[in-house]
RNA sequence: GGCGGAGUGGCCGAGUGGCUUAGGCAAGGGCCUGCAAAGCCCUGUACACGGGUUCGAUUCCCGUCUCCGCCUCCA
């Protein structure tokens, strides 16, 4: 059994075969740091960690590219408009994004390049280009790419260039020196006040496109096997992409994978729009890994129209999952180490196998907490170890395991957790006390008091246990 | 105007030419519990609309309607 996974030139699904056997190479668009992290972003960002964690669970090692914009048009605007260096702005928001990742689990990028660190690497690609015929320069230090040089142009993405609509000549002055109207930029020339780096073509700064074909290539080599992002960055983004670095000679992606957006009030979630949810804000509603459940549950190329009905499903299903797992860890008194791919059920790879079929996955990890919770109830404790282990080991792989480190409660080993535990505990033995002698009156009583302050009580074999309600 | 995707039971969300009524959430009944909670068992028979192909279509084809994405910055 193989992978195999979506390929948007080919608009199939292929088998998946790596350039180098047993080595993966994926490149991610990541986000252009013009503001904070909407939850949008972050639905990019889970669904291609699932990928790399299946990629290094199946035994690839994976060198995985995740690059950072630090310089456009919408930053030095959100700059200028904030009097605030265009630097400290990309900066800011870097580290929000950065912290976003980090909240909801997502595996670091092996390398995280961003293009103002990059500039070299854009300037000889870009002399490739020249050199080969397939740009040429402008005037105001402008350089274009001319896609009648590139014949294939147009396939990644299903486009004829002869059928796009007229290009609304917004930016006049700057499109006036192109051959073609459907030109794009590889390198802006400077205007005055804007940062500009010194080029064989004047000072400037670098366009969008050759930013991630530049930054890719050289990290990743001139042909690699995944390139990833949006549905949105297809056309024309990751077009011109392969348009610049199939031109200058290097093979380019083997397989490009695109995830779908998050919707809000039907339409797609974005800035622009003035619709974005941002992730700060959910994030003080549902636990992070509450939030990666609901943004990966559903397979990664479907449209998520957000809903706080369907976030708050999320959760319900996950803490499920959740509670069997800490239940069980309490009874074995021991948490066994995930097992990894060995052992997991044949229907959750299969299922990750087809094109990441996370839904079919979670199917298999909801019958496995089945069958635990049924091990639990009979007090099978080599199945229930058994069932526990298969639940981590597949979660793991989805980056939702709740028994990790990174999800536990933080004040969970803080002075006034135990200070409330304590006391918590002391009710709790009245309660008992008042049960053992029938005085049900005063020990419902006691449970009311408790849940009115958000602490739950639930009577367990063991005893009474508490959690506070989420 | 061109290209691409989608319309599934109360909700989310998979999938398939004829037994998967996937899975989850919610709902109802039951077991368990002093009562709850959790867990377990059971119930609900859906595939936008109209044609067609077929022994048989939610699944294939044609048409219609609706929605989303791209053709401009965008995960």
């Amino acid at each position: 059994m193989t992978l195999r996974l979506h390929d948007t030139a080919a608009r199939a699904v292929r088998e998946f075969r790596p350039v180098t056997p047993g080595r993966v190479s994926a490149y991610l668009c990541g986000a252009t740091v013009q503001g904070t992290p909407h939850i949008g972003h972050l639905r990019s960002a889970v669904s291609f960690d699932i990928l790399i964690r299946w990629l290094e669970a199946s035994g690839y090692e994976v060198t995985y590219c995740r690059n950072v914009t630090d310089i456009d048009d919408k930053i030095l605007d959100a700059a200028a408009r904030g009097d605030e260096p265009w630097w400290a702005l990309a900066e800011r928001n870097h580290r929000a994004f950065a912290s976003a990742y980090d909240a909801l689990a997502c595996r670091p990028p092996d390398v995280e390049p961003r293009a103002t660190g990059h500039v070299p690497q854009m300037i000889t690609l870009i002399r490739r280009l020249i050199d080969s015929g397939h740009a040429y320069t402008g005037g105001g230090g402008d350089v274009y790419f001319d896609i009648r040089s590139a014949p294939a142009y147009g396939t990644l993405s299903g486009q004829r260039p002869d059928d796009m609509r007229p290009a609304d000549d917004t930016g006049a002055s700057r499109a006036a020196d192109k051959k073609d109207p459907r030109d794009f930029a590889l390198w802006k020339g400077a205007k005055p006040g804007e940062p500009a780096w010194d080029t064989p073509w004047g000072r400037g700064r670098p366009g969008w496109h050759l930013e991630c074909s530049a930054m890719s290539t050289y990290y990743l080599g001139p042909v690699f096997d995944i390139h990833g992002g949006g549905i949105d960055l297809v056309f024309p983004h990751h077009e011109n992409e392969r348009a610049q670095s199939t031109s200058a000679g290097d093979g380019f992606a083997r397989y490009w994978l695109h995830h779908g957006l998050v919707d809000l009030s039907g339409q797609k979630m974005s800035k622009s729009l003035g619709n974005t949810l941002q992730v700060a804000k959910v994030l003080t509603r549902v636990r992070p890994q509450e939030l990666r459940y609901y943004l990966g549950q559903a397979h990664y190329r479907s449209v998520i129209e957000y809903s706080e009905e369907a976030l708050e499903e999320a959760v319900a299903a996950y803490q499920r999952i959740e509670r069997f797992a800490t239940r069980a860890q309490r009874t074995l008194g021991t948490s066994p180490v995930p097992t990894g791919i060995s052992d997991i059920p044949l229907s959750f790879t299969t299922a990750m196998d087809d094109d990441l079929g996370v839904p079919a996955a979670l199917a298999a990890v909801h019958a496995t907490v089945h069958d635990g919770n049924h091990a639990l109830r009979s007090g099978d404790r080599e199945g229930l170890a058994t069932s526990l282990a298969q639940v981590r080991s597949m979660l793991g792989i989805l980056g939702l395991d709740p028994l990790v480190p990174q999800w536990e409660h933080r004040d969970s080993d803080d002075r006034l957790y135990k200070a409330v535990d304590a006391l918590v505990r002391l009710s709790l033995k009245q309660r008992e006390s008042a049960r053992a002698r029938g005085d049900y009156a005063s020990a419902d009583s006691i449970r009311d008091t408790l849940e009115n302050v958000g602490v739950v009580v639930e009577d367990t074999p063991e005893g009474p246990r508490w959690e506070l309600r989420r």
